[in-house]
DNA sequence: AACAAAACCAACCGCATTCGG
DNA sequence: TCCGAATGCGGTTGGTTTTGT
């Protein structure tokens, strides 16, 4: 068990990827498919072991991966998710099926988790409600709430969170609405494995990095300068505006009521396998009573910065309908 | 312009889990 | 049922790029 035989071997080759050996690994997989990674080096002459074509497959030349410029909706839908699953990323990449788990672990640990640090530094001085550092929630010893108080809220919100999580996960053959994979509109938005080694090799050739720095993740401070314009005091963010699409299955898991009115058809018929992994593993959850972590005992401040916009924006889809979270998630608190 | 520090992220490592003979 | 192989996953590392002085 444990380690592939393989990547130990003496000739196995490591660090960056190549284009050439993109296009090895690319061409292979369109013809036989991901999977079987143990016959990939040997079938395609690539001095790698297999897990590293698996994982140079699943996180890079996959195709509907998207990479860097995370939305503000993006961020705030790890962050709830985060706050709800902890750092399973594998189940919170399943509900970004553009994001990979590598990609959403870098974003949180590089950006998110500092954002929220310096949040609560500013909000709350010294007084957690929650630990950025290990991703879990922590009762505040000093909070104004009183215990009592706080574990009703916090027994209220745990069955709510279940009542959401069992609804928005067993819908027949529905899932996250932006598993639509098969959604010309929504596919027409992810590169595919051919404009990811374009892309990529557009990345290698040029000798100035501000035209690829444009599309590539560095962007990152658009969304900072966004979000980091939601002060302690709730004031939302200039560009949210109403929006659905990702954030309506995350209302599936956070909204209550106004999840009941949503009609599954507005989910996707094809569910990740990543998705269904998750169902199962919450599904399993549940039967075994075990208390599922929910992000209500997020400080006010994370309060009013998630979930205290109006209405929020999304990357745009003509068949999406206006979403308002405030609303929906007021639900939970 | 040069250097240092910080930030970023692709890739690696190793444990856990699942699969199949 | 057992055991080894295959795969999945999360934590960590290290090279590169960006930012600050």
């Amino acid at each position: 068990m444990g380690r592939l035989p393989g990547c130990d071997k003496i000739g196995v080759k490591k660090g960056p990827w190549t284009p050439e050996e993109d296009i090895m690994l690319v061409s292979y997989v369109q013809e036989h498919g991901a999977g079987n990674w143990r016959a990939v080096p040997t079938k395609t002459g690539l001095r790698r072991c297999s897990k590293s074509c698996r994982l140079r497959w699943t996180n890079y030349l996959r195709p509907g991966i998207k990479r860097g410029n995370f939305t503000d909706q993006e961020e705030k839908m790890i962050i709830q998710l985060q706050a709800l699953l902890g750092n399973k990323w594998a189940a919170i990449a399943s509900y970004l099926p553009e994001r990979t788990d590598n990609d959403i672990k870098n974003y949180w640990n590089t950006h998110l988790k500092k954002k929220l640090k310096k949040l609560q530094d500013q909000c709350t001085g010294s007084d957690d409600q929650f630990s950025v550092e290990n991703g879990t929630h922590l009762s505040s010893s000093n909070s104004s709430t009183s215990r009592g108080q706080w574990e009703r809220t916090l027994q209220a919100d745990i069955n709510m969170a279940k009542k959401a999580l069992h609804n928005a996960l067993t819908l027949d053959n529905s899932t996250s609405p932006y598993i639509k994979q098969e959604n010309p509109q929504v596919s027409s938005t992810y590169a595919s494995s051919t404009e990811n080694i374009a892309r990529l090799l557009q990345g290698w050739m040029r000798s100035s990095s501000s035209t690829n720095n444009s599309e590539n993740s560095k962007t990152s401070s658009n969304n900072t300068a966004t979000t980091d314009s939601s002060s302690c005091d709730g004031t939302p963010s200039a560009e949210s505006k109403g929006g659905m699409g990702l954030m309506e299955a995350f209302e599936s898991l956070f909204g209550m009521e106004s999840f009941e009115s949503s009609s599954s058809d507005q989910f996707s018929q094809t569910a990740s396998p990543q998705a269904e992994a998750t169902k199962v593993e919450i599904k399993k959850e549940e039967n075994e009573q075990v208390p599922v972590p929910v992000p209500v005992s997020l400080s006010v401040i994370l309060e009013n910065w998630l979930l205290d916009e109006n209405t929020l924006n999304i990357q745009p889809k003509d068949d999406l309908t206006n979403f308002s979270f405030d609303e929906s998630a007021h639900g939970l608190f």
